[in-house]
DNA sequence: ACAAATAGTGCAACTTGGTTGCAAGTGAAA
DNA sequence: TTTCACTTGCAACCAAGTTGCACTATTTGT
């Protein structure tokens, strides 16, 4: 089975139709380590070849569906990330989307990784009354590249 | 000693002019338990006695000096929050700004809370070679007054 | 294999949150 | 009280992301 085949079969999973743009944006996610902007995404694509809009909307639907997730950076764009397999949450229904992002000060790459959510704990009395639903821990500092 | 001389001397410390604008924006964020928007500390202001560009800068400046932090929501905007002393973080130079935010998911709120970052661990090998300067964690769920 | 129904795409115009440039005003050191 | 750098207010601007709408492509049923 070639890689296209297997993200038609990824789309469709979802309850997404099969599209060129899908396969391509999923594509280039899957090949990236590190979470993408729309900018970045949308040069890989060829930003002739692919609407702004489109992407963007491709983006959210992805985000929408469940197949991706997106981050927030410092500096008020969204990055975007496809959750793999090999990235294994905690199976814990309630904390399945638990996160650690590691943000690159030098390059300002996010980097996704899988955590333990239940190594994630705040010991404070005065989080007494707040209903902790999902985790993310995010991390900064610099990546192997940069090093 | 009132409010007023308490935030001069706190502005003083940080070198920063004292201003009715700097004095203003500084009381709003301290009573507030919440970080706070643009927006949110503009209504408070009186929006037509506070120019929206000059409340930018205001904040940018207090980010600047360390003197508040920003915090960028998942709906691509700043809330922005005081460091306070009753706040405690972790003694060591390195960690010093580690946080802990809480976002509620239903008034959409975000409380910063002290932690201690020796507990705020990520047990991955996966993580070989990323060099960790500074963590947040955020945790989604619900505030006490939503509960 | 084909047509109809449904969902996705592309374009232009728009919205929102935030920034820049510049002239005028103000705080604080001397 | 004068000076000078810093702060403020206004208008114009910018970039990221969204909406409306006509058009096109994928899927489903036959």
């Amino acid at each position: 089975m070639n890689s296209d085949d297997y993200h038609s079969e990824l789309l469709r999973a979802y309850n997404l139709k099969v599209t060129r743009i899908r396969l391509q944006t999923l594509d280039v996610l899957m090949r990236s380590r590190t979470a993408m902007s729309h900018a970045q995404i949308s040069q890989k694509l060829g930003p002739k070849d692919v609407d702004k809009v489109t992407l963007y909307r491709t983006l959210n639907t992805f985000v929408d569906k469940g197949l991706a997730h997106r981050v927030a950076t410092e500096d008020r764009n969204w990055l975007y990330a496809i959750y793999r397999n090999d990235q294994a949450h905690s199976h814990d229904q309630e904390h399945e989307h638990d996160h650690a992002h590691f943000v690159c000060d030098s390059c300002e790459k996010i980097y996704c990784f899988p955590v333990d959510s239940s190594a994630l704990t705040v010991n404070n009395e005065s989080m007494m009354g707040f209903e902790i639903k999902e985790k993310e821990i995010r991390l900064h500092g610099r990546c192997p590249v940069c090093h």
